[in-house]
Order: C-alpha cells, then structure tokens, then sequence
DNA sequence: TCACGGAATATTTTT
DNA sequence: TATTCCGTGA
C-alpha cells in the first residue's frame, strides 16, 4: 500500500467519491503520482472520471494552476472544469485547459521572448493557408500543366500530413499519391516555398502551432523544465485521436517525473485523415514505463438492446483492445434499420418519426440526426423547413468559412500582424480596379514602411487612389487615430464593408445579419489577438446560413450533426441516416483495410450516442454519379446481424407522395 | 492589368 | 451541383 492509499483514510473528503462513482472510476480518480492509462468504453463516465480528478488532486491540496487539462475542444475542457467548479468549489475553474493546439498558440505567445519568436503572428486555417499555396505555384510553377498535378487542396493535404506523421514529404507521395510521383520535385519546391512564406510573413498554420511548440521543448530544455515543471499533473482526453507529435509533446511536457493521464478507446478513433493514430493508446505505457491500466467497462448511457447492437459492430473490428462494454440498463426497444425507397423517402420517414415522438412530449433536443457527411443532410433539411420543425446544424461547413466573414476577419488580421499577406491580397482584392499586381504592389509599399498597417495611410501620393482604395485609407486612418475596443474595431470594419458586401452579393441582407452575429461575438473579447487566434482555433460550430437569432436559442431544437462533431454527446434518439454501401462506408474507402477500419469506428461512434432508441436507415436505390454504381446494399457494418438484435424494416408508402 | 464568361473537375470528416 | 480555373476582350 502505498503513501497515497494511507493518506487516504486519514482525509475527509468533500465529495463522497463512493457513492458517486463505481470501483474502477474511484480508482482512476484516486490515483495520484505517476503515468495513468484509462481505456474507457463509449458511455462509460469517462468525462465525468475525468471531471471528479480535477476535483479530487483540488480536495488534495494540489494547486489548480498546475493542473493542465488537454482535450479535442476547448468547449470539452471548459465544461469540464466548470462541472469541477460545481462539485467542489470555484478553485477547480483555476486548471488550466484547453487543446493541443490552444495550449501551443498561448505558450508559444507568452515565451516568445524567450524563445527568440515573435507573439504577433496570426494563426490561419485551412482555407487561408489553400490561397497561400495558390499564390506561390502560379510564381514558381506556372509552366506545369494542370492535368495531372495536384490542387492546392491536394497540395496541402500532402503537407499536413506529412507533418502530422512525422514523415517526408516524398513518402507521403509515394505512399498516398502514388499517381503525383512524377511531380515531387515542383510538389517539395512549393513546399519548401510554402513553409518560408509563412515566416516572412509571420503566419502559422495549425501544424505549426505544434511543430514550434514541439520543437522549442525539444531543444531549449531550460525553458521545458520551467513549463514542465508549471504543469505537474497532466490529463489527455480522447487519447486516441492524437498524433505523433502529440504524443511527442506530452511526453516532453511531462518531465522527468510524469503524472499522466491518458483517457480515450480506441474503438472510437475516427481522425485518422488528420494523422490521428489510434495505436498511440497502444503505445502509451511503452513511452511511459509503469503506466497502470484502468478499463471502464461499465456502460451508463444504452439500454441493454443498443449496446447489445454496438458491440457486435465493433466486434468487426480486427484491432482493438479487447473489451466487453455491458450495461444494467435492461429492456428497451430494439434497434431498427429502415429501408425506404428514396432520398426523400427516407427524409420524410425521419421527419414523419420525430413528429410523432415530439407529439408524445419529447423535446425535440432529446432527437439528434447524424450522418457521414455534411451533404448527406441537405434533402431532410428541406423537408424539415417544410414540416416547420427547428433545428441546428453542427459541423460541416462553417460559419467561420464563409466568405463575408473572412473579408471582415482580413481587415482585423492585418490591423494585429501587418505582415499578414494572405490578408492584405484578401481585403486589397476586394476594391474596384484592384487585381493581384496591385495588390502585390501595394503590400509590398507597406511593409517596405515597417510602420504596420498604418503604413498604408502614406501611400496617397504613390498610387493615385481610386475611391476604393481611398475608402479603405480612411478606415486605417480611425482605427489608427485612437485606441479601440475590439468590437468598436469590429464596428468600424464592418461599416466600411457594408457597401461591398452590397455589390458583392445578392444575398446581403443573409450576410449583414451574420455580421451582427460577428459583432456580438467580438464584444466578448478584449484584446484583437485573443479573437483571431479563438476565431481559427476553436470558430462556432454552427454551420454557416443556421446561426440562431437570440430569441431562438430557449426554444428546444433538434440537432442534425456530422458523426465527428457528436463526438462525446448523448442523445434519448438517435437517427443515423444514409447507412448505405458507398455512402456510409464512402466509396472512396473501399479499397483500404484501414480506412474501412476507420469508417466502421466512425459507425460505432454514431451508434453508441444513443440512450433508447436507435434507428439507422437508408435509400433502398441510388445512383452514384461520380463512379456510375448503383449503390443498394445496406452499409456493411451492420449489414447481416440478425433481426433479434436490428429489426428490419421496409417503408415504401412515400412512392406517390414524391 | 482587370473583369468576365465559359469550361473543367470533383470526397468526406476538423484542430 | 457548385466551385474553381483559364483564356479572352477591354
């Protein structure tokens, strides 16, 4: 028995851990020094064990500022602390939290003296770092013909995840984009562009976050025993969705004396597209020599058929950690799997069914409707606008994407980092008579002022404004003239815009009032950094065209989500939609063990959200355009399991309707 | 050098 | 079904 154990008996705690959590639980949460590995079951209590540790090391008298929280979304760790704070006392909140990538930006910004580094570089996202990539391959290789050559979405996937996997460039060539092998050399020179590009002009994208954090651990060992040794207990959430410099990371965070925990199954690793590796969890108590290994095993969200279900999609699985999820929660309806004879069908099947369950007093929250893929939900989003039934839209294409957003964001960035070029093109390009020449022309003035974005005031006399570009003078000159509040900033931008976005668009009333929607979230923040850095990292989920009015959000609403952003949430019912072959596994996995492997986790993930009911459906017919099959089969991963676990079910009485 | 129109080309999930 | 790219005319 060890010091801990003994000390136990003697403190009095303020949480009755016995009575609110099972044995292996206690064990998690009692667990103090050294390397702790939790593999914890879909529904198992995994974020309340996590929740009652923050509580417990506080009760302790471990200080809350040492305590570092890591999960896949800030909003995870924000709730999680929050729940601690109500546990135990307000001192839980004082943990610090967030992503991987959030702890990276703020840590990266606080020693950037110290590391030699600059604290105003601006974070950009995927689409920004796309038109990057485009600007360079129209300089250095414009004479390479379009066919066969990667686009710049190509391009950057190839990049990324070579970062994220910790191998060359090349490799990744040869091994994923086989087909592009006669381009590597142009594909390595736009790299090496792209990765010098970034520095002049001071922008990271979200690779970067981790590679300069993971390299100034790495090599100035003062400065990582000095953040080490802030953060004496570390807690990974949802483990198995990490990747390798992850993993690298933490291990170097961890010091010399780990207090790690990891929790995370590996059943439910779904991000493998972005360098995820399940097998990290695997590899876990190699790195950390005598981790100690907790199951939570003990199912608390299904009913005894939706978990009898679950597991036998899992059991497909060819590799796993082995374990044998159960639940006390007997009786309950058996899972359905409906065929109807079409897209519509199906969405009016679905809609019809959440009427009649919201007529017998179901709030429509307690309803959620996931699916593979952003698009798979456009045809019941119609016949729901149809039926009148609110609902919210989480994941896809985002809010935070569309393009009026950006154009405001462009103006704010290169106001925080003048040397943002990317920005500087976006907002420049914007204005009548202003192509790309200009715009280059014009950038390059300003920087040569080294007098940040101001600097484009004193360029009256050298370029001749036209009414455009002098309205745009203007506005540097407010935000110049006097200190701002973020929102008045956001105020300002968002007048001078107001007439472009006019001309621009047809529906700018739609995109105006997404801009009010802008500024009532710039009014939380108080400094311009804070907001572009939380505006790439962690934007609003809500999908773009859905973004609720104030007065919407008390009302109940079902929730239509992507499976990886339902990704730790609970539902009473739960509809998977478009459980087809080739939709759901997607066509483009068929021929790869491993991405099968990943898309029939991605169908446990969505099947396991349920608490007591379930029903997975598809179109009994559809036509692929893009490969010319004719998809019918229902999806493989549960197709064949007998009807005592899915009932089947056929509904063709829509066909005269359509 | 810019703007516009027609043609070509497709995957999806997110920090 | 959109979006993105290229060539042409002004």
């Amino acid at each position: 028995m060890n010091d801990f154990n003994q000390r136990d008996r003697i403190v009095r705690y303020r949480i009755d851990y016995e009575k609110e959590l099972n044995a292996a639980q206690i064990e998690a949460v009692s667990f103090k020094e050294g390397a702790l590995l939790v593999i914890a079951g879909a529904g198992s209590g995994k974020t309340r064990t996590l929740t009652y540790r923050v509580a417990r090391l506080v009760e302790e008298g471990v200080p809350p500022q040492s305590i570092l929280l890591l999960t896949f979304t800030r909003k995870a760790s924000a709730e999680m602390l929050s729940r601690a704070s109500r546990l135990l006392d307000n001192r839980c909140g004082k943990a610090a939290g967030g992503t991987f990538h959030s702890f990276a930006n703020a840590t990266l910004r606080r020693y950037a003296a110290a590391i030699g580094g600059q604290s105003d570089f601006t974070i950009i996202d995927r689409s920004d770092a796309e038109s990057l990539v485009g600007m360079i391959r129209k300089e250095i290789a414009k004479d390479i013909n379009r066919r066969g050559f990667p686009r710049n979405q190509t391009l950057l996937n190839i990049f990324s995840k070579s970062v994220n996997k910790s191998i060359p460039v090349e490799e990744v060539i040869y091994d994923d984009y086989p087909h592009f092998s006669v381009s590597v050399a142009p594909i390595l020179a736009i790299n090496e562009s792209y990765q010098e590009r970034k520095q002049q002009h001071k922008l990271l994208d979200f690779d970067d976050l981790l590679l300069n954090l993971h390299r100034v651990l790495k090599e100035q060992s003062d400065l990582r025993r000095k953040i080490a040794a802030a953060y004496r207990y570390i807690m990974v959430d949802e483990y198995q969705d990490t990747n390798q410099i992850q993993a690298d990371i933490l291990y170097l965070l961890a010091g010399d004396n780990p207090n790690v925990m990891a929790v995370g199954d590996d059943s439910q690793s779904i991000y493998a597209f972005r360098g995820a590796n399940f097998k990290n969890i695997m590899k876990f108590p190699e790195i950390f020599p005598g981790t100690t290994i907790i199951r939570l095993e003990e199912n608390y969200r299904s009913r005894e058929p939706i978990l009898n279900l679950t597991n036998k999609i899992i059991d497909r699985a060819t590799e796993k950690y082995e374990k044998k999820l159960f639940t006390r929660k007997v009786g309950g309806k058996t899972p359905c799997l409906v065929e109807t004879e079409s897209e519509n069908g199906q969405s009016k099947y679905i809609v019809d069914r959440i009427v009649a369950l919201h007529d017998d007093g179901m709030p429509l929250d307690q309803i959620a409707v996931l699916f593979r893929a952003s698009f798979h939900s456009f045809d019941l989003e119609i016949e729901l606008t149809r039926r009148n039934i609110a609902y919210v839209k989480v994941g896809g294409f985002r809010f935070i994407e569309s393009a009026h957003i950006k154009d405001v964001l462009a103006h704010l960035r290169v106001v925080a980092n003048a040397a943002d070029r990317i920005s500087w093109y976006r907002l420049l390009l914007l204005i009548n008579k202003i192509g790309p020449k200009s715009a280059q022309n014009i950038f390059q003035a300003v920087i040569d002022q080294s007098a940040g974005f101001s600097g484009l005031i004193n360029l009256r006399k050298e370029f001749k404004p036209n009414r455009g570009l002098e309205r745009l003078m203007e506005l540097f000159c407010i935000i110049d003239a006097r200190p701002m509040s973020v929102a008045q900033m956001g105020e300002v931008v968002i007048n001078y815009y107001g007439p472009i976005v006019r001309e621009k668009y047809d529906d700018y009333p739609r995109r105006l009032k997404d801009l009010e929607q802008l500024l009532s979230i710039m009014d939380r923040y108080r400094s311009l950094e804070a907001f572009l850095s939380d505006m790439a990292l962690e934007p609003p989920n809500v999908s773009k065209g859905k973004v609720l009015s104030p007065s919407d959000t008390d009302q109940a609403h079902l929730v239509l989500s992507t499976i990886h952003s339902a990704k730790g949430l609970e539902w009473h019912t739960v509809f998977i939609i478009w459980a087809l072959d080739g939709r759901f596994p997607s066509i483009h996995a068929l021929n790869s063990q491993a991405d099968l492997e990943e898309e029939l986790r991605l169908m446990y993930v969505a099947a396991t959200r349920a608490r007591e009911m379930l029903f997975i459906s598809y179109p009994g017919e559809i036509y692929d355009r893009g490969s010319g099959l004719l998809l019918n089969n229902p999806s493989r991963f549960i197709d064949g399991i007998p009807d005592d676990t899915l009932e089947r079910k056929y509904i063709g009485y829509y066909l005269d309707l359509a």
